[in-house]
DNA sequence: CAGGGACGATACCCTGAAGGTATCGCCACA
DNA sequence: TGTGGCGATACCTTCAGGGTATCGTCCCTG
């Protein structure tokens, strides 16, 4: 199977559209249509239903857009970092460290730190990124590693490291009756009509529907909830953004939020190893 | 990158001799030579030192040819799971298990027994494999879980679950002096002259130098072992194995074997899901 | 030191795979 | 019953990828 059929395959099942999905790709409709069929037959396996009017996946066209997805990943992934590899010869030598934008500072500068110190540390570029990025950024190797935060993105596939546990706060707008407790249940702050919790966008770009106010990162976070307009919950760490219009109040029943450094399962880097093992140091 | 371009440089940097790894690809040795030299254009690096009477990998081949073989694996994974999940559709669903061939059965026939208890449990499928190889099995997407042993395994890029850890013992033909006695010691049975550890065929299919006799399965180690040609360190569940011209005693300080159940990190498969939980519950 | 052989690169040709345009066939819906 | 949307088919064109012949270079050897 060639990585162009993937493509066109991924394109299609995505789009679930044969002009769309040729649009995307930037060819015509009829050659895609060809590729789609010749996939097929190759496969022996139907991997698309075009009952007239609507295209949907079939159970072996899902198995293949998921892992069709991955090895593109994967090529995508070899491609970055031979790159990479060619640049570092020429003295460019660096890691590139994703994490998400917002996300406790401290624990990166201690990281970045301790790294620096190291005997033979090389420089580490700090890409930062928006809600669930870091792990595209990490499977096509456009990053070395990445900080994630479990239980929030998605850790299968990567070799990780835990750093640091911590609880959950609320943080709300200052006056707000809720900020003269000490402590919350999750169930009190979940609910609230008239403080929703902020709405994301997905991996597709959309927001899914809700009250909250949409948002696409984590200043804008903390600025809607100084505003009033919704309410936040998120990892103790966060406390050293708050300012003056804001209040904290830990949420006792909160899943716990574990921050881990994340790499590829198979990754060589010396550069990588020594971040890791720095992390682990503290 | 199309997988054609990385299956000819994993040809060429695994034969590092253009003319061969030509003919390993069926095809003639000039295109072989445009094909690389255009990967390397397109790449912006170089790949191969060719150094006249040797070609080399440079930094940058020895990353493509490391990832390169990741992402062909990922992209043979797709094809074989897609047709496997064609298949399953055509009442014919099963999965495909991956275990070393001689290892401890008993284990294994409880694990089976427990699924096949489950409701909707399906065909399972037990492919037993060479050494080392259940991995690339899982990782192409012959196989769709494996039982696998650490240390000797390579367990990096899977999801695994413990399901028995055990000691090792060292397996003496019946009148050996060190038959005698009750426990070793590593060290003392590691090196005798007369009494050699055996050699395995590598991932390659070449047997490292050594004194010891080549062995390709589970059952000529046995038969070696019976004959006096050779001393074996297994795992403890191997005693059930044994028969009278064999003795086993066990080593002290012998790192612990663990027994997994490793699949690869985003199966979908609830076929898998319902094997791991059953193997969990013994 | 000349000649031969091993090996990768280059030159040049040819075929077929992949892409484009036009059009068909089918169905939903007005 | 016509019309529009959409995937499939027919047919043409182009160039990427494969083949053969040959070169250039280096090493070895007589």
């Amino acid at each position: 199977m060639e990585t162009r059929e993937l493509r066109y395959f991924v394109a299609v099942a995505e789009e679930l559209h044969f002009g769309r999905a040729a649009q995307r790709l930037g060819i015509a409709q009829p050659p895609l249509s060809r590729a789609i069929s010749q996939l097929e037959r190759r496969l022996g396996a139907a991997l698309l239903k075009r009952d007239s009017r609507a295209v949907t996946l079939t159970e072996a066209g899902a198995v293949l857009l998921h892992e069709g997805r991955a090895a593109l990943d994967a090529v995508e992934a070899a491609e970055h970092r031979t790159r990479r590899a060619a640049l570092a010869v020429t003295g460019q030598a660096s890691v590139v460290l994703a994490t998400k934008a917002g996300a406790s500072s401290e624990l990166l500068a201690k990281l970045l730190h301790a790294y620096a110190a190291e005997p033979g540390s090389v420089d580490v570029d700090v890409v930062l990124c928006g809600p669930g990025e870091q792990e595209q950024l990490l499977r096509t190797g456009r990053a070395d590693v990445a900080i994630l935060h479990h239980p929030f993105d998605d850790l299968t596939g990567f070799d990780t490291e835990e750093l640091l546990t911590e609880g959950q706060i609320a943080v709300l707008p200052a006056g707000h009756p809720l900020t003269t407790r000490t402590s919350l249940q999750l169930s009190e702050v979940t609910e609230l009509p008239n403080l929703p919790l902020p709405r994301w966008p997905g991996v597709d770009g959309s927001y899914p529907d809700g009250p909250g106010p949409e948002a696409q990162s984590h200043s804008q976070l903390f600025q809607l909830a100084a505003l009033g307009r919704t309410l936040l919950v998120v990892p103790d760490s966060a406390r050293s953004q708050l300012n003056e219009d804001l209040v904290a109040v830990p949420i006792v029943d909160a899943p716990e939020v574990t921050t881990v450094i994340a790499w590829p399962p198979h990754s060589r880097s010396r550069a990588v190893a020594d971040l890791v093992r720095a992390a682990l140091r503290r």
